[in-house]
DNA sequence: GTATACAAAATTGTATACAGAAAGATATAT
DNA sequence: ATATATCTTTCTGTATACAATTTTGTATAC
């Protein structure tokens, strides 16, 4: 039988999931004790698993108060938001000038068949799962692991922000925006004409115009996450 | 007095200075116990930093086989050098437009000062850190913190195949190619004048130049890796 | 009411033990 | 000689114990 995976990696998995999903809440402390009962393991293997979120940027550790989660500031959000336009443009960039033409065909069909999908979709996971797609999808014409590899760990840190700004666009609370999927496909087609700086344009333009409203999301965020439980 | 650096830190800054320095062979096993004995520490906080290292790209992790040491293959090493022109230029082009235009100018005096320190000196190890030292003194002007993260990242694992040209380079065993620390200054005067554009050209052709090479430089580590001991 | 000192409880940091899996060695059969 | 099976050794994976540290709670003084 295939036991590849390991007991770690599970408990990794989940752990980061909880992470995105801000489980932890910002710089709360993390009770390892609690976290490994409920994961039904011991400390050692969970405590491997948190090391790991530290080096991909979710925790924070400090000796002898063990780990918590990375608080979230609007100017922390910012930077991710540039960093994902630094490592998407690039990949574009690339993509333009080696991806393999019935690639990037295959993804262009693709975009055709979910479009109905996303436009008729109501629920924000599905939708953010879909954006998500695209992007990496777009990003994995550069076959380059490495910009992939970044680009998940990005996506990762702000999709708990993403998703908050993708309920807000669906309840129509940011009039005057073009769709994103029309967006997607501006940016396919100048791939599709290897044209690398109208693409970097599309791209550019559409990743910030999130980034905008992403100041605003990290306020909504914190009042959902300290919502009073009563 | 301060006691604040952890153990677990310790360790794992060691441990990434030898994966930097491949002190750990390509795909060859990590054996835990003789590292915690070497490290003067127990398996446990070895096992924690290990799985940071896994995280940040140096180490693979193979259920029941422990960590190893990842591979260093010529894709890869393209990889990463892409990947850092995908950072570094957009921190560039970020600087560009809101460096402050002091920093500038201590940066550009700075380069000033160790232009002759960096034409005398022969030790490979020194030169290198002057290098990454004003690449990332670039980057920093982006005031952008995830950017510098990542080059850190980076530089970290691609520092050994950089050491290896740069010590070709120097023994001018590659003629024909502007010396960088021109390259660099360039590179800062556009900066100076806003020249997003300009820049970026800049940074651009000084980083691909030495990726050109990358490939060969692997080759060179695989021969210094494995010579004999005897 | 605030501050300080000290005791108690909770939590982290790490060594160690041991079960289980993988790798290596040895023997046997073809 | 090669292949297969079995035993032995080595190494990994994880639970647990305990020391060290931090946090919390309480009492006392001002």
């Amino acid at each position: 039988m295939a036991k590849s995976e390991s007991n770690v990696d599970r408990i990794h998995e989940k752990l980061r999931q909880m992470a995105a999903d801000f489980a932890f809440k910002p710089d709360q402390r993390i009770n390892e004790t609690e976290l490994a009962i409920s994961l039904d393991a011991s400390r050692t293997p969970v405590r491997e698993a948190l090391n790991r979120l530290v080096a991909e940027g979710f925790l924070t550790f400090q000796s002898g108060r063990g780990f918590s989660c990375r608080p979230l500031s609007p100017q922390r959000i910012l930077d991710l938001y540039e960093a994902r336009v630094a490592i998407e443009c690039e990949a574009l960039r690339l993509s333009c000038a080696r991806a393999k033409a019935e690639d990037i065909a295959a993804l262009a069909e693709y975009l055709d068949g979910i479009e109905p999908e996303y436009a008729a979709c109501t629920d924000v996971n599905a939708l953010l799962a879909m954006d998500e797609g695209f992007h990496l999808a777009l990003a994995e014409l550069s076959q380059n692991a490495e910009l992939m590899r970044m680009l998940k760990n990005l996506n990762d840190r702000i999709r708990y922000i993403r998703m908050i700004d993708l309920s807000r666009m669906r309840r129509g609370e940011n009039q005057g925006n073009a769709s994103p999927i029309s967006a997607h496909r501006i940016i396919l087609n100048a791939v599709l004409k290897r044209d690398a700086l109208q693409a970097d344009i599309a791209l550019r333009g559409h990743i910030e115009r999130r980034r905008e409203e992403a100041t605003e999301a990290v306020q909504i965020a914190y009042s959902q996450l300290y919502v009073p439980v009563d």
